[in-house]
DNA sequence: ATAGGGTTAG
């Protein structure tokens, strides 16, 4: 039984004891449809709220409106805002800060900067939070200068940016391929009393793994180190894949070794990158044997990342006629190959027949409208 | 009882 149907059980037993379960309960629950992936059941319960007489208060408008925002129903949300209103119930930050967030996760700057507006109407002073979703929606517009100037406005105001603002800023360099910027900013924010945590170093590393500035990354890895910084999973992966990305497969093995001696707990990312930079090595034999061990362990896994480094590296460096087998073994599983998998393959099965001009894989053929 | 930041195939 999982969490939420546990949680409804004892709204059940409430019931059937007289007692009705108040606007902090009734949140709580709602907040855990939502994160269950519940929308519907989510929604029939705000109703029931209302029907047994609960009123809402900001809180749990609050917590409809991240609910709505997480599904990317941004015209709900916002609609939800307004009723809220006109009910006589107060948005506070946490309302603003929400609704901007989602509009960010859309790339929407319009909707974010009318919420923002409306609430320097409502008289709403923006906290941190608000100001650093405003700067993950315009660094998501390319807006880079404009995202730096407010958070010089912050530092002078009276709302000084935090480890979380520069992180945003930084992420929003590294997706633009802006690792120059990055870099200059994660030297600067210890002038605004901001100390550089273990994810800032993530996102700089991932960062230049991505633009192929090995080396800088290589450096970063080594200043993690002197800085006492400990490295957590996420540190591990993403150097694991950097190096993947850079085809230092060997050094790659490495690291993962690191990680098992360091005492980390490895997760399903770190075995996949595993396999793959087996794969791409040409030991698939090994990479097949680590997948066998995995198997027996836990549920849901191997997943469709698996089995597309293993039928690459089948194609690729044992026989498509493996390969198949391979392919029939996903599917009995229920795993479903994606378009990555059905390119691995076709890549593999043309790489074998040779010289029959470009490659089609499935991503040339739906562009060019192709049929095999 | 509510809000903001991190990794994997192509």
């Amino acid at each position: 039984m999982g969490n939420v149907e546990m949680a409804l059980a004892v709204l059940a037993k409430m019931f059937l004891r007289g007692c009705s379960p108040n606007v902090h309960t009734f949140t709580s629950l709602m907040k855990g449809y939502f994160m269950g992936g519940r929308l519907c059941e989510a929604l029939d319960l705000w109703n029931r709220m209302i029907q047994e007489g609960s009123e809402p208060n900001t809180v749990a408008y609050n917590t409809l409106i991240h609910g709505l925002c997480s599904y990317g129903k941004m015209v709900e949300a916002v609609s939800v805002s307004q009723k809220m209103e006109r009910n006589g119930v107060f948005p506070n930050e946490t309302t603003y800060s929400t609704l901007i967030d989602g509009f960010a996760k859309a790339g929407d700057l319009v909707g974010a900067s009318e919420i923002w507006n409306k609430m320097i109407t409502n008289g709403c002073l923006p906290n941190v939070v608000v100001y650093t979703c405003m700067v993950d929606v315009l660094c998501r517009n390319s807006m880079f200068n404009h995202a730096l100037h407010l958070i010089e406005n912050m530092a002078n105001g009276n709302c000084p940016p935090n480890t979380i603002t520069f992180n945003t800023f930084i992420k929003g360099l590294c997706c633009s391929g802006k690792t120059e910027w990055a870099m200059k900013v994660l030297n600067q924010m210890r002038q605004y009393g901001c100390a550089p945590n273990v994810t800032t170093y993530n996102e700089v590393l991932d960062g230049l793994f991505n633009a192929k500035r090995t080396r800088e990354a290589l450096q970063i890895v080594g200043e993690i180190e002197e800085m006492e910084i400990k490295s957590n999973l996420v540190t591990y992966n993403t150097i694991l894949s950097g190096f993947c990305h850079a085809g230092m497969f060997k050094g790659a093995l490495q690291i993962a070794g690191k990680l098992l001696v360091g005492g980390t707990k490895p997760d399903s990312i770190t075995y996949n990158t595993v396999i793959y930079a087996y794969c791409k090595q040409g030991e698939v034999k090994t990479a097949i044997q680590l997948v066998d061990r995995l198997t027996k362990k836990g549920e849901g896994y191997p997943d469709v990342f698996t089995y597309t480094s293993l039928l690459w590296g089948v194609c690729n460096w044992i026989g498509v006629d493996d390969a198949v087998v391979y392919l029939d073994k996903m599917i009995n599983e229920g795993i479903c190959p994606n378009r990555a998998t059905w390119n691995a393959l076709v890549r593999g099965l043309f790489s074998k027949l040779g010289h029959l001009g470009p490659i089609h894989t499935v991503d040339n053929i739906l562009a060019n409208g192709e049929v095999t």
